[in-house]
DNA sequence: CCTATTTGACCTAT
DNA sequence: ATAGGTCAAATAGG
């Protein structure tokens, strides 16, 4: 449950911390020294003093998010491990402290403000990560039901990613993901292929295309290494409800908040960590091209068409 | 035995 | 009150 983590949880956000309160100080220790040596004046370095004011900046809004009074975040503390086969003992402490099993259900926030963004695909594909079903949902006026899956690392690393599948009812050979929240997880992705799937018996391989929309904000550069690295790795899919991406895809790619191509546009947002120093899985100066500000993996579309709408 | 899925119950947001 | 999201017991599969 969302309120539930794993005893060595907590202890992964302070050592997060204790390393960047270090690089803090060490990006201190350099901008006197860059004071010291080169003066106070503005225009004698202004890159150099830019550069490090903005890294500066960055590990104090780590350190921000990370103390941050976020709900999600508090319910990290004290709370008891959940290990498989154990349910009933380890469900003891929860985020109510007097609580029954039963009392325990809901103690999930629902994350208004989490980033989301849909994908919809005809054909099977992997997103690079691991995922676990837990729902299974009938949607109203919806044809078809909704599946709910998690991050398989939920527990294990606190990766607080979901995403949930649903076949579009105009297009019942399409299925529409939506992500919500980031991986904090890591994972070691495949090697990139591109086609792995490819039933001839099902029509819904003749036709694909992707459609990617940022409903949310995307805050960070993680979310569009995230993005990219769906079309990175992928692997056949168990279930049929699972998408698959196929070369003839067409991807679009739509947020409506500024804010949100601000961050993919901007230079300064380029670290190659994230805050949970899950390692990207491209970067521009590999192997990636940049494309109205988003990476684009290094993959041979043939006929693809992107289509990235700021 | 362990892990993943199914599915009805439960809870929160609207 | 209702719809959508999540939990967790039961079940399935390797």
């Amino acid at each position: 449950m969302e309120c539930c983590w794993p005893e060595n949880l907590p202890s992964k956000p302070k050592r997060a911390i204790d390393q960047l309160i270090e690089g803090h100080q060490l990006a201190t220790q350099l901008r006197s020294l860059l004071s010291n040596s080169l003066g106070d004046d503005e225009s004698t370095l202004p890159p150099a003093k830019d550069l490090l004011l903005k890294i500066l900046n960055s590990f104090q809004n780590s350190l921000m998010i990370l103390n941050s009074d976020d709900p999600d975040h508090e319910l990290m503390s004290p709370i008891p491990t959940k290990t498989h086969g154990t349910k009933s003992e380890s469900s003891e402490g929860s985020c109510r402290s007097i609580s029954t099993l039963k009392d325990r259900r809901g103690c999930y926030k629902r994350r208004k403000n989490t980033q989301t963004w849909t994908k919809d695909t005809a054909t099977l594909m992997d997103d690079g990560h691991a995922w676990r079903k837990y729902g299974q949902k009938v949607i109203l006026n919806a044809k078809f039901p909704r599946h709910y899956y998690r991050c398989t690392h939920k527990f294990d690393q606190g990766c607080q990613a979901t995403k949930h599948v649903q076949r579009i009812q105009e297009e019942p050979q399409k299925h529409r993901t939506t992500y919500i929240g980031q991986h904090s997880c890591r994972t070691f992705l495949k090697a990139p292929e591109l086609i792995l799937h490819e039933d001839p018996s099902d029509p819904t391989t003749t036709d694909s295309s992707i459609l990617l929309s940022f409903d949310n904000t995307i805050s960070n550069k993680q979310d569009s290494h995230f993005l990219i690295s769906s079309f990175q790795s992928i692997k056949q899919e168990r279930k049929e409800e699972k998408p698959a991406i196929r070369s003839d895809d067409i991807i679009t790619h739509t947020h409506n908040q500024s804010s949100s191509s601000d961050y993919l546009l901007s230079p300064d947002r380029t670290p190659d960590l994230d805050p949970f120093g899950h390692m990207p899985v491209l970067s521009e100066s590999d192997n990636g091209d940049v494309i109205s500000g988003v990476i684009v993996p290094p993959v041979d579309f043939d006929d693809d068409v992107f289509s990235f709408n700021f």
